[in-house]
Parts: C-alpha cells; structure tokens; sequence
DNA sequence: CTGAAAGCGCTTACAG
DNA sequence: CTGAAAGCGCTTACAG
C-alpha cells in the first residue's frame, strides 16, 4: 500500500506538503505541486480516506437515512439522489431504518460513528424530537415533509404539497359525481388519534367544502404503505361501508391492493368504483386498469435536496422550504358516478 | 465526545485495559471488565470506529455491491440481507454501481478505501473479471450467480437454479399444449452474440427436447428489466411474430409491460395470450391477471449468503456454491392453448 | 492481569 | 512556501 510517506520519500518533500497538495490548498509553489501531483498519479496513490476522517473532525460523505425499507416511493426518491450525488462526485452512505424508529436519534449516532458532513431524511417526521435535533448542528435536509415551521436554521426541506394534493384527489371525484368517498391508508398519528397526514386532511376539506363531513369511523380505513394492506384495508372498508363509489388511496402500492381486492370482490374498477392513487410509480401506467394517481416530482425532489444541501455545505446560506408541484396523471381507474 | 481516555481516567484503569474490555479479549481480569464495563454503559460511551479502523487493517464492515439499482428483484434481495444483518449487529455499507460498471474492479476501490471485512456481490458476473478478483483475498459472495466453475477459495455463490427454472417454465407451457413461445427479457452476451442467461438456455433446452428449434430471430426480443422495456419488447415481437400463443418474461416486471402491451394490442391474457414471469415479486398475487411466475427465495438467498460470509469470517472454512429452490406460482395468467 | 508506549495514515497549527 | 512535530482515538506487542 502507497501512503503519504512514500510520496513524501519519492519526491523528496515532506509528508505536509504533499498533504497539501491533496488538499489542494494555495500556500504550495507551483513547482512542488506539479511535481508530487505527478508522482500521486503515477502510483495511483488514493489517500487513506480513514485516516483523514480520524484528523477531520467531519468526513467528505453524506448520510442519508431513509425511514422504512419497504417504501417503493422513497426507493425511487432514493435513487435519484444516488444518481445526483454520483454526477457530483459525492460519496453517500444509506441508513435504512424501520418505520418507527427514531431518525433523529439515529442521526446522533451516526454522527458520531461516520462524521458525515450533511444529512439528508427521507421521509421522517423531526418534528416529534425537536429537542434532539437542535443538538445537530450539521446541515441537514428534510425530504417529503415540510419543516418550515420548526424553526431549525440547519434543516432546509422539499415535499410535495400533501394538503394540496390531497384536497384535489377528491375534487376530482367530486366532479365525476362521487360523494360516498373513502380514505386508505396511513394511520392516526398521537395519543389524541389524530389525522396529521396531508393528503388526508386535504381530502377532508374537499368534502367539507362541498358540504360533506368526512365520517372516519365509517369511511377511512388506516394501513400500511403495500399492496397487501391495501387488499385488507379494502376489504375491511367495504364490509363496512358497501356504499362507496370512490377510493383515495393514499399510495399507489396500497391503491394496486385495493383495485385487485374490489375485483376480487366482484366489483369493476372503474364501472364500480373508482380509485385514485398517489406516487405516481412507474408501473401505475402498466396495470390493469392504468391507475389515476398524483405524480410526485421524484426528480425534482431529489434534486433540489441534493443541490440545496451541497450549496450549504459549500457557501453556508440559510435553509429553504419549498414545495414541489405535482402532477395529477389521469389513468383508467376513474368513472362517472352511475350510483346516484 | 466521550473517548477512551476519559473512560480509563473514571475507572482509573490504563486506555489499554479499558479497550481489551471493549474488544471482549480473554485477558482481564473480572473485576476490571465489571468495572469498566458500567462505565461504559452509564456514560453511553460508543467506541470511534474510525479510529478502530485505522489500526485494524480491516474494518468491522461488511460491504454490499449492487449491481443495476432499478432491478426490484435486487432491492428485495438487498433488504433482506439488511435485516439479516442488523439481527446479526452487523454493520454494512452498501454501494451500488451502473448495470454496465465492473464490479471487481468496484471492489477493489472499495477495499482500499472502506477496508470492509467482507463483501457480497448482488448479481454481478466475476468471471469477465476473473483475473483481476484474483488479487481479492476477502471472503466474497455472489449472489444470484453460480461461481463454482471459476475456481476461486474465498468465493461462495447461491443462486437459483436459472436454467431448470427457465426449463420449469417452458414445460409448463407446453403441458398447456403451447408450441409458439416468445422470449423476452435480457440480452446476448460476448462478441459471438451468445445466449449465456440461463433462464434461456433451459427454455430452449426444453423446447429442443420436445422437438421444437427455437428461432432466436423470431421468438426472441431482448430487453432490460423493466415494464417499460417489457411493453415495447412484445410490441416489436408480436409485430414479427403474431402467432405465438405464450410467453415467457425473463422477470415479474417485463410481464407487466408485457401483459399490458398485449392488452393494448386487444389480445387477453391468458385467454390468447399465456404469459409467465420470473421472480415472484409481491405485486405479481395483485395484479390484474395475477401473474403466474417462478418466485426465487429472496429470503433464502439472502440467509445463506449472509450466514455463509459471517461463518468464513468467523471461523473461515471453504466456499460454498449452492443452488436454492424455486417455486412455480400459479397465477391466472395461464390457460390451455385453444389456437390448435 | 495491567500499564506504558509505539504506531495506524493523515492534517494542521507553529516556526521559520 | 516548507518542514518538524503534535495529535486524532484507538489497538497491540512488549514488559513486568
């Protein structure tokens, strides 16, 4: 193995310099800097990059924790950010962790065990350990929730407006004459069973608007984010209220559960029942019937998480929320209401 | 930060003791690993792996190489290899690299830079590389690919049996009384435009036992492992081959596409057209046909792969290359041939 | 069984 | 602009 002695001994200068110029700083001559660059790149040296992070107090990565391994959606986010922090040249490291885990406890130990330079969270809350997280310090980024109003100067974050998108899922089926409308997916957050997710609240006040108040006990059925609960959950919701016309479910993967489980009971999708997703997964545009859903900007999410967070690393500059358009992409899985 | 300075100084021990406690050596005294080991706890004091890793040669790592990061299969395989390995309080640092990157030559990097103790390949091909994974000396294992034949002491291997399976398939069609059979999935390999995928190899097997030559220009369309791929690969078979009654996709995901693209040409499925898949992804007991496929034992592969590679590093010991079970899935896609 | 000390490969004030 | 030296937090022969 090459180290930086040897360099140093090759090229007849001491191991500081030759640090120097791996870390390209101003105060080496020119000749000293061509001439060990040279011998670097004859040997294919790479520096230990261990050993630097045991000197730097941080490391040249970025953790990246994803909540839930399971999660189509966030693997395709996931991706994206893997093929941007590539493009960059930018080393990443993934910590999956489960769906109830703590992610910023997680972060605390990672910091210490890794020393990453920035963190980006795809898909937790923060909220519920704001204390925590003000021990962080490194700029972090929230991916798929908004952390506008938790006040933290480090945590920038880019979503989907869930309110919003929510809210037009059901004026949609609102305008194809649906009224009996149920809700699938996600669960009630909080010891007060309280619904904090967007799209739900969204789809609430849709109905309310149009003068329907949005009876949980009856019409909202809460599941996980796969097509196996999404099959339950349907049935489930169905035994109890065989009235619907319509179904939000609040993903794709849970929606593909539902669409198989309504046939399964005998009923046709859409002549039946109508059913609109949300993701906008790839295989949405494959299915049997193609699945109406919300699009998220995948892309763009990562994207401008990626961006905003090299930006920070590199000129400082405060932290941004923003929220990325979606797209409502209409599939096979919508009909007029006949019912009524 | 708490080190190791400050546990010896609380304890009143040396840093050497306190760290033969922490690596569990035999040569403590009871006392001593009593004394120090409650402080460690009260003060949550986590050794610096860095530093670890700097003195030890090898870190405590297990490093995980993915090949292709949209393959669905793969990412199945990848989460149950981290469950595995977070039950074993194993750590792993997964990279994934380009369907076209070379993984040897991945590894190599990676060595030197993440100097993990092992590594596991998730379908790669080592063999077009053979020469230069002879220079790695970790105990390595491939995944989804049959190594025994390149001959290397620190490379176990476990994979499905891909040319019985592909065998399996083709059989199954022709018990339905199917004779034209379309192949669609992957690609020919080398300069001679070789069919090396065992998948293939055993359809055709299959077919030429039954009398039948199968017409690689005709009933073969390659493509890559998506719907998208697969609904435009049996576009442009079906336009060369309309007659076929069956086919089989080298995947779950290219079915998709394909039983899509057959619907969108007004053909019915299984009604018309028999269609299997491979892999036995979740989705394929929702979808609408469910599809009929070969379900690999992604658990299976990942237990053996992780308990082989922890059982070498621990106790060292031969490579292994073993062959895990499938299974046929009866789904719906599947019908008697009525076209002759 | 324990401590003192060397050293892993690097970075970075400190002098000059 | 450069070198000598301290030190990052740990592990591990070497003595005793």
């Amino acid at each position: 193995m090459t180290t930086i002695k040897d360099i140093a001994r090759i090229s007849g200068y001491s191991i500081g310099t030759v640090s120097r110029v791996i870390n390209n700083r101003a105060d080496v001559s020119e000749e000293a800097r061509e001439k060990i660059s040279k011998i670097i790149r004859e040997r294919g040296y790479q520096p230990n990059s261990i050993a630097r992070k045991l000197k730097q107090s941080v490391s040249s990565e970025v953790s990246i924790i994803v909540r839930g391994s399971k999660n189509v959606f966030f693997e395709s986010i996931l991706e994206e950010i893997q093929i941007k922090m590539r493009e960059y040249d930018e080393n990443i490291s993934v910590q999956f962790i489960g769906e109830t885990d703590n992610e910023v406890e997680t972060a605390a130990r990672i910091i210490t065990y890794l020393k990453p330079k920035g963190i980006i969270f795809l898909g937790g809350y923060i909220d519920a350990s704001r204390h925590d997280f003000s021990q962080i310090h490194l700029p972090c980024v929230l991916v798929t929730n908004d952390a506008r109003d938790f006040g933290f100067d480090n945590l920038s974050s880019f979503t989907t407006d869930y309110f919003d998108a929510g809210k037009y899922v059901v004026d949609r089926l609102l305008s194809e004459g649906h009224t009996r409308i149920g809700i699938l997916g996600g669960y009630p957050e909080g010891p007060g069973r309280e619904y904090k997710n967007g799209k739900i609240l969204g789809a609430v006040e849709a109905l309310r608007e149009n003068g329907i108040l949005f009876d949980f006990d009856r019409d909202y059925e809460p599941c996980s984010y796969s097509a196996e609960s999404g099959y339950k959950a349907l049935e489930i919701l169905f035994r109890r209220s065989p009235d619907l016309t319509a179904v939000f479910a609040l993903s794709d993967s849970i929606a593909f559960g539902t669409i198989r489980a309504l046939k399964d009971i005998g009923l046709r999708v859409p002549e039946d029942v109508s059913v609109i997703g949300f993701d906008g997964l790839t295989y949405a545009n494959y299915s049997i019937p193609r699945l109406s859903t919300i699009r998220q900007d995948t892309a763009g999410l990562a994207k401008k998480s990626v961006d905003d967070l090299l930006m920070r690393l590199s000129y400082g500059g405060e932290a941004v929320h923003e929220l990325v358009p979606y797209e409502y992409i209409e599939g096979e899985s919508v009909a007029v209401n006949r019912k009524s």
